[in-house]
DNA sequence: CGAGTTTGACCTGCGC
DNA sequence: GCGCAGGTCAAACTCG
């Protein structure tokens, strides 16, 4: 009698427990149609870039420099997602900036920071720096100017000791760089505050794919995950990127 | 000590 | 011409 109590009450834990994953299933089943979602849009804005990048080479092989049909001549503005907390005006992007001054404008009470290129003597490329009005978790940074070199000769302060101040060394290597926006297309914000807060998600995940998913399934999402948020290559390729089309755009 | 940041002063452009 | 706002300069300061 008392064996078959037990029995129940097993069963009913069990049924519990079952519920709750289906529950955490379902969540996680809708956090991968966002995440896939998410990817599409990264993909294609990758290809617009690539797309972008390679009329702009043909241009220059052609013996004049054209302005690309596509690229606005408006000044470069990316929007980074921070830390709200975080009061640093810096915006990495895998190049080397100089502080020069930092001001108060009418129209916003955040301050805005200006920035020179600080990683080539003749480099004129300028930033300027701004929480913005709408949301203070979000950095508007726009862009004035070409660069004069490429930003593989930021391996300098990749692996000089005596980089910026402020920034913690090797940062510039790993952090992922800011999505490009124009004013006429609809800006694309890079959250910057992932942080160990976010891994009872991977823990999360990690387990459903232990309970729910076949391996080529688990295989796709960690090919995912790995590819996103481990791989420095991957950011530092992507960074790559995005500092030519800086270069190219402006 | 050198390199980067801070911050008040100064310069410049624009609207009235 | 004046005032305002944005942008830049440069001396003082900070930090490794």
């Amino acid at each position: 009698m008392e064996a078959h109590s037990t029995c129940e009450r097993k069963e009913e834990t069990l049924r519990a427990e079952v519920k709750l994953l289906e529950r955490d299933n379902e969540a996680l089943r809708l956090m991968l149609e966002v995440m896939n979602k998410k990817l599409d849009t990264l993909q294609s804005h990758l290809q617009e870039m690539k797309e972008g990048q390679m009329r702009i080479n043909l241009n220059q092989i052609n013996g004049s420099i054209v302005e690309a049909p596509t690229v606005s001549k408006k000044p470069l503005q990316i929007f980074v997602r921070t830390d709200p907390n975080d009061n640093s005006l810096t915006v990495k992007d895998g190049y080397q900036w100089r502080k020069y001054g930092q001001k108060v404008t009418k129209d916003n009470s955040s301050p805005r920071a200006y920035f020179r290129c600080s990683m080539a003597p003749g480099c004129c490329v300028k930033k300027k720096v701004q929480r913005s009005i709408r949301d203070k978790s979000i950095l508007v940074a726009t862009y004035e100017g070409e660069h004069n070199h490429d930003l593989h000769d930021n391996s300098l302060c990749q692996t000089s000791s005596s980089t910026t101040r402020g920034i913690p060394k090797g940062s510039m290597a790993s952090c992922p760089p800011p999505v490009m926006a124009d004013d006429n297309s609809e800006p694309v914000i890079l959250d910057l505050s992932l942080s160990a807060s976010h891994q009872p998600c991977r823990r999360h995940t990690e387990n459903f794919d232990q309970q729910y998913c076949s391996p080529s399934s688990q295989n796709k999402i960690q090919e995912f995950v790995d590819s996103l948020v481990k791989d420095p290559n991957f950011t530092v390729a992507l960074a790559e990127a995005v500092a030519r089309s800086i270069t190219n755009q402006t």
